[in-house]
RNA sequence: GCCGAAGUGGCGGAAUUGGCAGACGCGCUGGACUCAAAAUCCAGUUCUCGCAAGAGAGUGUCGGUUCGACCCCGACCUUCGGCACCA
C-alpha cells in the first residue's frame, strides 16, 4: 500500500460522474426550502487566478453543504462578457472580440471543472450573448420612458488613451483605471440613467440591510454624500440675472466677503462680456479646462484663480462682494458656484490671504475675539455669532437653524438637500457592449428603438483600431429608417457601461432561457432575493449600488416585488502577491521568470538597471504579471487539497498575501484521510448504529470528538469561519489515526461501530470542501450514491458534551493549579478543592483569603494579600 | 486631512459571553525507519533564567475599569482600506 493516492485519477473520475449524472441540477422540490447563493460573476480574461479560486471555494463550499442540509439551492454561473480587454485583444491579434471572449470563456469553463465546483452549467448566461444584451436594450426603453435613461451634454471623464468616457468610478486618483492614462474633460452628449432619483432611498434602505457588512454600508452611505443645507441667491445687478449657491453653513452668511464660481459655470460667459478683466479670465478658465482630473482635481494643488470684475449683492445685508473664478469649486457639485467665507472655511480662508480679499469673522468661542485681520486658519468650531445683525449672540448652532428659517419665511432662499451621488454615465463610445437603443430621424428627432425590432444588434462587419470607436465603422450599422416617417434615421453608436449588464443578472439566473422577457416573474418570486451574495470588496460602491438602483426601478415598474437584491453580503478580502517594481524601467519584475526570488528581508536588484527593486503585494492580475493559478494548482496538488488550503490560510475576508508555503499541510491532511479510510476499510460496519452505544471511556471520548467536531464544522460554514472548520477536522483525524491501530488488535463490534462512526462523520463534514476524496473514500466504504446527496451531519449535542471539565485555580488571577473534576460541581465543593489544593496552599501560606469567585465549570479566583 | 478596520510566537492564524493565551498548520530541532534519500511516523518548539522541578515576563505603546482584560474604556504609535477641495 502507497502513502498517498492517485490525485489527478480520482478527481478525474468524480468530475467525470458528476457531469454524467449531471449532479448539479437545480433542484426545485416543492416541499425543500429556497436557497439562492450567488458570487459574483467573473469578467471571462482566460485565467482563474488564486482570488477567485478562494471566491468560488467559498461559495461552493457553502452551496454543498445547503443541499446536504436538504434545500433546493440555486448555484449558478456566469460570465460578465463584454468590456475592454476583448476589444484591446481584438486589435493587438486581429481576432473578433466574440471568438476571443468565446475561447477565454472555454478555457475558464473548464477550470471550473477541474476544480470541481457545483455549478448548474444549464443555466449558464453569458452577457454578450443578444439574448442576454437584448434585455439590456429592452430594460433601457423601460427606464428611458419614465424619464430615468436621458441624454444631456455635460464635461465627462475621458480617457485619451482608451478613447472613451469613463464613469467617475473609473477615476482612480485622476488616472485611468484601466490604463493609468491622463483623465481629461471632454463635452461630449451622454446618456445619464438618473439614479440621483433613488439616491435618498438608496440611503435609506441601507439600515433595513442587516447582513451586509457595515463598512459597505459605510462605504455607500459616504459614496451617496447626502448633505443638509441650504440654497439661495446672489443677485448680479449689472445683468439682471442672479447666481444660485447652496451652503450647508448657513450660520456664516455674513461671512461671505466673496463668491467663487467653477470655471466651466454658465453665467461665467455672461459675466466676462463687459468686464475690464476679460482677457485674463478668459485665459485662466481655458487653461482649467485643458487640465485633467489630476492637475485640477487633487486637493494638494494650489487654489488659483481670477476676478471676473464683478460683482455680486448679498440677500441677507445687501453687501457687494467680488465675484471670482477658481479652481477649487466644481460644478458638478450643488450649483457649481459657492459663497465664500473665508473665516469660516479652510479652502476659502487660504484663498483669501493669497488673493488678499478681506477676512470677516462672524462666530467666535464663547469669551474670545477673532480677528480675521490676524487669524491664521479659519475658525470651524462651534461658537457665538457676531457681526451677523439680528442673529448676535445666538450660538451658531441655533443660528443655523434661525437664519435657514429667516431666509425662507422671508423667501430668499430655502433649505435643500445636496448629494455627492451623480446620475450614472452610461455612454461608452466603444464597441464591445451593447448598443443603445435609441434612433436619430432627420425629421422626427429622437427615437426609442422599436421594441419588436430588438435586439439591436452588434455588427460584425467593423474595423479595429487605436481610438476611433469600431461602431462607426461599420458601412451598415448607423443607417437605418425612421419607425415613424420611414425617412432616414441614423442609429446610436455608443454602447452600455458594463456595469448595466451586471445591475440586473441575477434575476436572469432564475430563468436563464427566458424568451419573451428578461425573466419570468414567478421564477424570480421563488428564487430571490438572492440568500447570500459574495464577491470582492473592491465592488462596494459601483457594482452593488448599481444592482441596488436597477431592483429598485424594476420594483416601481412593477416587474419585481422586492426593493433590495441581496439580503446578506459576504466580502471576501483580496490574495495580492508579492511583485517587485522597478521605478526607473517603470515595470514589474516577477520571479522565477524575470529575477531569482530575493531572501527574505533582503532587497533585490533590477537585472537589467542595477537598482534595488520594492517590493509591494499587489492583487493578482496579468498585466503584473503575479498570477498563480488555478489549474496550475490543481495540477500540482489536486483540486482537493487546493481548495482546503485557500480556505485554509486565514479568514475569507481577511486580505493575503498569497504564499504556497503551507499547502504541503494540507495535502498530508487529505493523505492522512485517505489513508485512515482506505488502509481500515475492512473495519467499516455499515450497520454501526447497532453498537455504537457500547465500550469503555475510550469509546466514548472517540465518539465525543466526533460530535465536537460535526457541531463545530457546522458553525463554523455557517458563520465563514472555514479555517477553524477544518482545522477541527484535523484535530478529529488526529485522534482518530492512533484509534484505527485498535480495530487491528481489538476488533470487536464496538469497536469498528465507533471507528464507523467516526469514518462515515468525517467523510460528510470533509465533502463540501475535498468533496473528490469525499466521494472515493463514500464508495470505499461501500456506500450508494454520492456523498454530495446524503444528509449533513448530525451532531448529538449530549454525546458532545464534556463530562470531566478543568477548572483553572487562580490566585489573585494567577493561574497556580488546576483540577479535573465532574461538569457541574458546586460552587462550594469547587471552592472547598481549590483551596485544599496542595499548590494553593503552599502560595497561601501566611496569607489571608479575602475573597473567593467561582465559575462553574470553568474557574476558581483566590483573592488573598 | 477625514472616515473605517486591524496590530497575538520565526510565519499563516486560534481563543462562544470578560475566565487555561498561542488550537490547527507551516517552518525549525531531535529521534525512528532506510545503505542513503524521499515519503511516513514519534517527540519538542512564545520569550528569559534554570540540569531539573520550577520561577518570572508576555497579545503594538501608555494609562484606566475589574477578583480577573487579546477581549471593555481613554490617549498615542504603526499598518492596511475607503474618501479626498463635496461648499
Amino acid at each position: 500500500m502507497t502513502d498517498s493516492y492517485d490525485i489527478q485519477q480520482i478527481e478525474r473520475k468524480w468530475q467525470q460522474r458528476w457531469k454524467e449524472k449531471n449532479l448539479f441540477a437545480t433542484r426545485n422540490d416543492p416541499g425543500r426550502r429556497n436557497f439562492y447563493y450567488l458570487d459574483m460573476f467573473p469578467y471571462p480574461s482566460g485565467k482563474l487566478h488564486m482570488g477567485h479560486m478562494r471566491n468560488y471555494t467559498i461559495g461552493d463550499v457553502v452551496a454543498r453543504y445547503h443541499v446536504m442540509r436538504g434545500e433546493n439551492v440555486l448555484h449558478p454561473m456566469g460570465w460578465d462578457a463584454f468590456g475592454l480587454p476583448a476589444e484591446n485583444a481584438a486589435i493587438k491579434n486581429q481576432t473578433h472580440p466574440r471568438e476571443w471572449t468565446h475561447a477565454c470563456i472555454a478555457e475558464m469553463h473548464n477550470q471550473f471543472g477541474q476544480m470541481g465546483i457545483s455549478f448548474d452549467w444549464d443555466r449558464e448566461i453569458s452577457t454578450c450573448e443578444p439574448e442576454y444584451y437584448g434585455w439590456n436594450q429592452w430594460l433601457f426603453l423601460q427606464m428611458y420612458r419614465r424619464g430615468l435613461a436621458y441624454r444631456r451634454g455635460s464635461f465627462v471623464n475621458w480617457c485619451p488613451s482608451c478613447a472613451t468616457v469613463l464613469a467617475n468610478e473609473q477615476v482612480k486618483q485622476g488616472l485611468c483605471e484601466r490604463c493609468d492614462a491622463l483623465v481629461t474633460k471632454k463635452q461630449l452628449e451622454q446618456w445619464f440613467f438618473k439614479i440621483t432619483d433613488y439616491a435618498q432611498q438608496l440611503l435609506d434602505d441601507l439600515e433595513a440591510l442587516e447582513h451586509w457588512p457595515e463598512r459597505v454600508k459605510t462605504m455607500q452611505r459616504k459614496w451617496i454624500g447626502r448633505s443638509e443645507g441650504v440654497q439661495f441667491r446672489f443677485t448680479l445687478p449689472g445683468l439682471d440675472s442672479a447666481i444660485e449657491v447652496f451652503t450647508t453653513r448657513i450660520d456664516t452668511v455674513f461671512g461671505v466677503t466673496f463668491m467663487v464660481l467653477a470655471p466651466e459655470h454658465p453665467l461665467v460667459e455672461a459675466l466676462l462680456r463687459d468686464s475690464d478683466r476679460e482677457a485674463e479670465a478668459r485665459a485662466f478658465v481655458q487653461k482649467c479646462m485643458a487640465q485633467s482630473e489630476i492637475e485640477r482635481g487633487s486637493a494638494e494643488v494650489a487654489k488659483e484663480g481670477v476676478f471676473t470684475g464683478q460683482y455680486a449683492v448679498s440677500p441677507v445685508n445687501g453687501e457687494q462682494v467680488p465675484i471670482w473664478i477658481a479652481n477649487y469649486v466644481l460644478m458638478e457639485y450643488g450649483t457649481g458656484a459657492v459663497m465664500a467665507v473665508p473665516a469660516h472655511d479652510q479652502r476659502d480662508f487660504e484663498f483669501a490671504r493669497q488673493y488678499g480679499i478681506p477676512v470677516r469673522a462672524v462666530i467666535q468661542p464663547e469669551g474670545e475675539v477673532v480677528d480675521g485681520e490676524t487669524m491664521e486658519e479659519a475658525y470651524v468650531e462651534a461658537g457665538v455669532q457676531v457681526n451677523s445683525g439680528q442673529f448676535d449672540g445666538l450660538s451658531n448652532i441655533e443660528a443655523q437653524t434661525a437664519i435657514a428659517k429667516f431666509m425662507e419665511s422671508s423667501g430668499i432662499g430655502r433649505r435643500t438637500v445636496n448629494y455627492r451621488l451623480r446620475d450614472w454615465c452610461l455612454s461608452r463610445q466603444r464597441y464591445w457592449g451593447t448598443p443603445i437603443p435609441i434612433l436619430y430621424c432627420d425629421t422626427c428627432g429622437l427615437l426609442p428603438a422599436p421594441e419588436d425590432q430588438l435586439p439591436v444588434l452588434l455588427p460584425t462587419d467593423v474595423e479595429f483600431t487605436v481610438g476611433v470607436n469600431p461602431l462607426t465603422t461599420s458601412p451598415t450599422f448607423a443607417q437605418t429608417s425612421c419607425p415613424q416617417c420611414g425617412g432616414s434615421a441614423r442609429r446610436e453608436t455608443d454602447t452600455m457601461d458594463t456595469f448595466v449588464d451586471s445591475s440586473w443578472y441575477m434575476l436572469r439566473f432564475a430563468s436563464p432561457h427566458a424568451g419573451t422577457a428578461p425573466f419570468d416573474r414567478d421564477d424570480v418570486e421563488r428564487w430571490l432575493p438572492v440568500d447570500q451574495y459574495v464577491g470582492g470588496v473592491e465592488h462596494a460602491t459601483m457594482h452593488l449600488i448599481y444592482a441596488r438602483f436597477f431592483t429598485k426601478v424594476l420594483n416601481d415598474l412593477g416587474l419585481v416585488k422586492f426593493r433590495e437584491p441581496f439580503t446578506h453580503l459576504f466580502t471576501q478580502g483580496m490574495i495580492g502577491k508579492a511583485t517587485y517594481w522597478c521605478s526607473s524601467c517603470r515595470k514589474y519584475l516577477n520571479p522565477p521568470a524575470d529575477l531569482a526570488e530575493p531572501e527574505a528581508g533582503k532587497t533585490a536588484a533590477c537585472p537589467s538597471c542595477e537598482k534595488s527593486l520594492e517590493r509591494r503585494v499587489e492583487k493578482m492580475s496579468k498585466s503584473i504579471g503575479n498570477l498563480v493559478t488555478a489549474d496550475s494548482m490543481c495540477q500540482t496538488y489536486g483540486a482537493d487539497t487546493a481548495r482546503t488550503y485557500v480556505l485554509f490560510v486565514g479568514p475569507p475576508d481577511n486580505d493575503g498575501e498569497w504564499s504556497d508555503e503551507g499547502v504541503s499541510g494540507v495535502y498530508r491532511f487529505l493523505n492522512r484521510v485517505w489513508r485512515l479510510v482506505a488502509l481500515h476499510a475492512e473495519g467499516f460496519d455499515p450497520d454501526w448504529r447497532n453498537h455504537v452505544g457500547e465500550g469503555g471511556e475510550e469509546y466514548k471520548t472517540v465518539r465525543r470528538k466526533v460530535h465536537q467536531t460535526a457541531q463545530k464544522v457546522t458553525r463554523d460554514i455557517e458563520r465563514f469561519a472555514f479555517n477553524t472548520g477544518i482545522s477541527a477536522m484535523m484535530e478529529l483525524v488526529n485522534v482518530l489515526t492512533p484509534f484505527a491501530e485498535r480495530i487491528g488488535q481489538d476488533p470487536t463490534l464496538a469497536t469498528k461501530a465507533v471507528f464507523s462512526e467516526a469514518v462515515e462523520y468525517l467523510i460528510l463534514g470533509l465533502s463540501p470542501f475535498a468533496p473528490h476524496l469525499s466521494e472515493e473514500l463514500w464508495a470505499l466504504i461501500g456506500k450508494q450514491g454520492s456523498a454530495y446527496q446524503a444528509a449533513w451531519l448530525d451532531a448529538d449535542p449530549e454525546l458532545a458534551k464534556e463530562e470531566e471539565v478543568t477548572i483553572v485555580v487562580q490566585l489573585n488571577g494567577k493561574v497556580r493549579d488546576r483540577l479535573l473534576v465532574q461538569r457541574a460541581a458546586s460552587r462550594q465543593a469547587l471552592e472547598q478543592l481549590a483551596l485544599d489544593s496542595p499548590v494553593i496552599k503552599t502560595h497561601l501560606d501566611g496569607k489571608n483569603v479575602r475573597k473567593v469567585i467561582v465559575v462553574p465549570d470553568k474557574l476558581v479566583n483566590i483573592v488573598a494579600g
